[in-house]
Formats: structure tokens, C-alpha cells, sequence
DNA sequence: GTTATTTATTTAACATGTAAGATATTTACA
DNA sequence: TGTAAATATCTTACATGTTAAATAAATAAC
């Protein structure tokens, strides 16, 4: 643990700081170029709607709401209506309005979504792996040790903490 | 809270590169929403924007070619341009065709740009401290050499390997 | 010296993100 | 009951991202 009561941080742990966002930006950022890259080009598919696909997998054949959703991919309300809009013209989710709380709408997938997302799910998982090949599996665990360290230290200093599940 | 925790993968380096790669995208978009979302607040700015800001604050006061910028921030050319639109309609900065290559422009920084990135370098570095403040300083080297190390294991498997300076 | 290719950028069409405000509904409470 | 506040979503306006195609100029080949 750092020291809570540094009353201003020395610059060089500052530095150290901005090191650690710039590299985490870099390796999400190509990583996810890759792998969205893939995405679009072998399913015509974004991973924001894959991110959508996969947490309305999550319930099975149950029906979940729009805001539900969104909270776990971490989209607005203005944002969700817009992406779920279009993949219920593409028939891979239906939208209705939810009998118990008429202000509520819900999502589930349909069949063709459900078939779409079994083949993206192994076509995402054999990318990752591949992207991470060259990765020791010991230092795979401790980097997702440190991120997960990282996110809960993260989420203590903001009040605005979201609760999400690991 | 669902389980991330990852029971000795047998036949499972593959979901551990899916934990790694999950892990990876939420710490890094939590702390990009923070932080960006305090970029808009307080200066009315993007995360883009600054890249760009910093990117062209590189070259003091000389011109630089817009792909160059492109190139360092990842972004795409078509996406480039009305970026930079939008930066120059606001004076940030300034773009001109290049004297040498007629194919080419340039761009500089005003000097209310260099001003504006000024205000926001101070911010930006406090509050990404902040936000990693909860992280010891030795659990944040190892953090940025895997980190290193897992973008350079990525881009030896890409062919498509964008050559950027750490 | 034309023709073809590569390079640098813009344009166009559209997908996805944000914030602010509107709408409708439920809930809490005087 | 009536009214205020909270909730869930949508609407709107616009910023930012993608790809594909167009434009223009430098480069290479013949």
C-alpha cells in the first residue's frame, strides 16, 4: 500500500504514474484495434455489440433490462438505445416493453444472435490467445493480479465507483 | 459478483488470456471515463484532443506532418481530419499545407493551445495519480514492464505492427 | 514523357460515444 | 389524495471512431 498520508506526491512517483496509464492505453488500445479489427472484418460485428451480445447470453432464454445492460458494458442510456436499436433491426436481440415496471424495456437474443455469438466467442477467445501468446502464463496471473489491485484501488478513490462484478 | 477466479485452467491457458484480456479492457476504460470525463468538465476537452495536443507540443514551434500526428495518437486519417477541424475551428492549433510535399500538411500549436495543454498536463498528471494512488510504487514498475512486454509480444505476432516509441 | 503505383490527405457514409433534457412511471411522503 | 423525487428510457445534438472511395501529388517504370 502507498503511503495514504504523502500530503503531495514526489514527482517521481507521479511519473510513474503517468508511465503506468500511457502503457495501459497503448496495450488496450492495440490490442482492441486487433481484435475489433477481426471482428469487423470476419463478422461484420463491433465489440461493443459482441460486449452487449455476450452479457444477454448471461440471463439464458430470461429477459433483461435495457438498463441492466448497459450498466455492465458500460454504456449511457443515450448510447445503448442507438446500439440495440440496430441489433434488433439485425434480429440479433428483440427488445419489449417489461410487463412488471412500465418504465422498463428488456432484451433477450434471439436465435440468430445466440449463433452469431458462439461464433464470435471462440473466434474473440482464439484471438486473445493468440495476441497473448507470447505471454508466460505465471506473468498472465500476475498482471491480472495487479490489474484487478489496480481497478478496486481505483474504484476506492472515486465515489462515483461503479459496481460491477470482477 | 461473478467469478473471474480462474480455478487451475487446465486445458485453460486460453481463458486465462481472456481473464488477462478482460481485465485489461475495464481497468483501463474505468480510469479513461474518470479522467477523460474530468478532461470535459473542467477544460471541455477530449482525451483525443489532448493526445493531439501533446503529440503536437513534441515539435515546440515547428510544423509537423498531420499523418505523423495520426501515427501517435492511432487514429485513423479519415478520423484525423475532422479532429483536427475541430481543433483548429477553436484555435488550439494551426494547419497549413507543406511547403515541401504538396500532398502534405502541417500543424502547429497556437498559443492558446499551447496554454490550454499547459492547464491540462497539470490536471491530467494529478489526477491520474490519484487515481493510482492506492498502488505501490513497486506493484506499478512490475505493472508498466508486463505491460511492455505484453504489447511487444503482441506486435512480434501482428504483422501489422505499428512502430511507436514507448 | 506518359503511365502506373505509392503516398498523404480529404470526403462520405455510417457506427458508436457523451451530455442535456424530455417523457413516462414508480415511489415516497405530507 | 396530491405532489415531489427518483427511476428507466428515449430524444436530440454533437464529438469521435471506422471503412471505402476520391483527390492530388510524388515516385517508379517503361
Amino acid at each position: 500500500m502507498a503511503t495514504v498520508t504523502t500530503p503531495r506526491p514526489s514527482a517521481g512517483s507521479e511519473k510513474l504514474s503517468l508511465s503506468l496509464w500511457l502503457q495501459l492505453m497503448k496495450c488496450t488500445k492495440e490490442i482492441e484495434a486487433g481484435v475489433g479489427g477481426r471482428l469487423r472484418k470476419t463478422h461484420s460485428q463491433s465489440l461493443a455489440r459482441f460486449d452487449v451480445l455476450s452479457q444477454v447470453h448471461r440471463f439464458g432464454g430470461d429477459w433483461v433490462a435495457v438498463g441492466e445492460i448497459a450498466a455492465r458494458v458500460m454504456a449511457s442510456s443515450g448510447n445503448i438505445t442507438a446500439l440495440v436499436d440496430r441489433m434488433v433491426a439485425e434480429d440479433l436481440i428483440v427488445r419489449r416493453a417489461s410487463p412488471n415496471d412500465r418504465r422498463s424495456h428488456q432484451l433477450r437474443m434471439t436465435e440468430k444472435g445466440a449463433a452469431l455469438f458462439d461464433e464470435m466467442t471462440d473466434d474473440h477467445a482464439r484471438w486473445v490467445d493468440a495476441a497473448l501468446d507470447g505471454i508466460a502464463d505465471t506473468d498472465k496471473e500476475r498482471l491480472i493480479a495487479l490489474l484487478v489491485e489496480v481497478r478496486r484501488a481505483f474504484e476506492a478513490t472515486t465515489q462515483a465507483g461503479a459496481e460491477q462484478e470482477s
